[in-house]
DNA sequence: TATGAATGAGGTTTCATTCAT
DNA sequence: TATGAATGAAACCTCATTCAT
């Protein structure tokens, strides 16, 4: 249902050719789902074209390839190359916020919560696809308002108010001792988003390693860890 | 009306070809510091354009219209837009580097020095031009691969580096408790990029008081901060 | 699977082809006029989309939609968009020529009878679908040849024919003094097609009385209209 | 002054290559008129072109291919198709006008001043260029409003108002008897008219000698032509 | 050195036509 | 028969780059 999570991550920043279309489905395929395996295709493709290449250098003809399909076959499901963008990242992310809403409800301490929250976050988004749509919402952004509306709204407004009030718990366990950290849960997110960046462009350079940086960051805000 | 009369005129550094103007000839300055101004007009417009488009978005015709010279022009002194974008971020980023580079030394508590660091930080970088030059390097590193490893030797490794011997200095005085901070730098930088990028996408929605969360941050790594 | 049985398979051309549906075949009747119906509803739309657009700007996706029937259905009635054109044209034609055949023996004055003619035509044609027509006929002639061999075979030549008629009958009965004018029909429907044309492009402009102007036409050719 | 009355005649229908371009000027040209030869190229270029297949399939490609320069140059002269189809036909239209404007003041008889002028339309516009821009403008004129509009505003009203002032001269002076002509002009001109769509439509079936056609008409307003 | 008209490859988008259902 | 998703050729237009002046 969330896509196909993995699938596609071999990423050869090149199309590496066309050999998805048609995947012989076709007697398994409840005749209006084609479109939809479609459009997914097509979604697929394009979010890996955009992130290789930003908006303005990405060609549909580079996307209906790596999807499988002709070039007007994109025009069937998206207005132009404008909109694409927008319901494509969209798209991506409706399935996050649905996890960020499916949270489980804080039971244990915080700090177990958010180290939680955090190897989550390591496995499905640092260094992933995940993580290169980030890096895309933020290098697109200025020109995409609508895109930048939206994920603020969808994700990043939510996630900062669901950290606050984390922190606010925290605060209230006596887990947290800096009381003004709740005003800016952005603190609490930093490094993590610092690492999905760094992972793009400086990885190749020095490798940076995410868990265990995260892990002194919050040892920083929850004091010393325990001896686990 | 001048632009910036010789100023950025330095410059390659690393740099490919670029044997720039002034070939030595005629009266020396006037002739080749009629140049350099061109030049520098040229990139404070290419900066303009490139930050508020893109690097595939912006036109050559744009930069010219608005550096105030004929599309020709450029060439004489970029060998195509790719090596313009490239040197640009260079020229830029060469005096941030000098200045890096002429930091006092450490005297006084290393607090202190830090929270100079970041106010100046807060006032040349978040939400000026020069922040959106950061944004951008995000936003084009993966594409252009030079510019990212520009950006990382004379930048970030640096500043990587100046951080963590603040940190060890924070530690050896006792002023920082946290003592695996000093192998993630990162850390202490990671608000302030936040607030970087922060000002450029969601500023609109939710202005964000940088100065306050940096203190907040250094609260949260020296301790609570003192009575002044 | 199998592409037009056996139907529209002739159509060579020159030749009012349009043998339409019934292909003899089934129970005749309700089959057939299945067929018929829908061919008459897309020969309609059809003529509306050009008459609109002209043919090289009309879709066919807008004639399948505003004859309700899907864009493949098309290429069951015709072979391609310029034969549906020039099919479109005859059968719209045909019932035209059918009247002007049945047209009344000649009795009582020419000028009655010319008259009779006039106010049909305006009636009929000017400021009508019908007048539209003959100025696409105008538009894209030229392109067509066929279309415009067919009208002025099946129109043109046939109501020249029938007006040199009327006008020699008229100067034979000394109702028309110049004899000349025989030899130059045109000249007595020129004020007509000018109407047509007008009211297509200068109405708004300049509102025409056709009625009036056309009276006019044939005082002078008449003279002074009777006391009526 | 005129652009290049009859020059470019031929009219291949097809492009015939583009042995036009750069004629060797180069030494006698003002330097600006460079740019203003090239674009009354394109003009003549996109004029025989549209002419022979209407604006919607008119390749820019073929328009650039005969005036021989290339398709981005076309952008350099006007903002786009439709556009350059407008002032297209501005420009043709506009000598045309000065034309009218500087028609001889009416000494003589009516009759001679209508036969000039009948004998001018036939030589420059009746199986002309020009008589095949007047049949364009009717093709295009309801998808183009505003070539319409400037044609009315330009030329018909003008023809119409001119004609109109004759018409009168000619009842005052005794040379017309049908009093209501002066109302409709357009009776006069209708049959010049028709012979041009004649000419475009009809002429490979029915040659139509538009001289004597005018002549006869004449003879009808005017009464038996004298001797002459 | 500086210009900007000219170029033409290449991108986005449309739409007539096909074909599996 | 009828459908309409899919195709891909071809159109318009842009823009980096060149080059005569």
């Amino acid at each position: 249902m969330i896509k196909r999570p993995t699938k596609a991550a071999a990423l050869p920043s090149t199309h590496a050719g066309a050999e998805r279309s048609a995947p012989a489905s076709r007697e398994e395929a409840p005749a209006s789902s084609r479109a939809a395996e479609r459009r997914a295709a097509i979604v697929e493709a394009a979010m890996e074209e955009f992130i290789a290449r930003g908006f303005a250098a990405t060609r549909l003809d580079d996307i209906a390839k790596r999807a499988g399909v002709a070039k007007g076959t994109i025009y069937l499901h998206f207005k132009d190359k404008e909109s694409m963008f927008e319901e494509l990242v969209r798209t991506v992310i409706v399935p996050v916020v649905a996890k960020l809403n499916a949270l489980p409800p804080p039971t244990g301490s915080v700090r177990d919560l958010i180290e939680a929250f955090a190897g989550n976050f390591l496995k499905e988004v640092i260094g992933t696809r995940r993580g290169d749509l980030v890096r895309l919402i933020v290098a697109e952004g200025p020109r995409f308002p609508s895109v930048a509306d939206f994920y603020y709204r969808e994700v990043v407004s939510r996630g900062i108010a669901g950290m606050r009030a984390l922190i606010e718990l925290g605060i209230a366990r006596g887990e947290i001792r800096e009381k003004d950290l709740a005003r800016y849960p952005q603190i609490l997110v930093a490094p993590a988003m610092i690492a999905v960046i760094w992972q793009s462009l400086f990885a190749r350079h020095a490798p940076l390693d995410a868990q265990d940086m995260l892990r002194v960051h919050l040892d920083l805000i929850f004091g010393e860890r325990r001896t686990t």
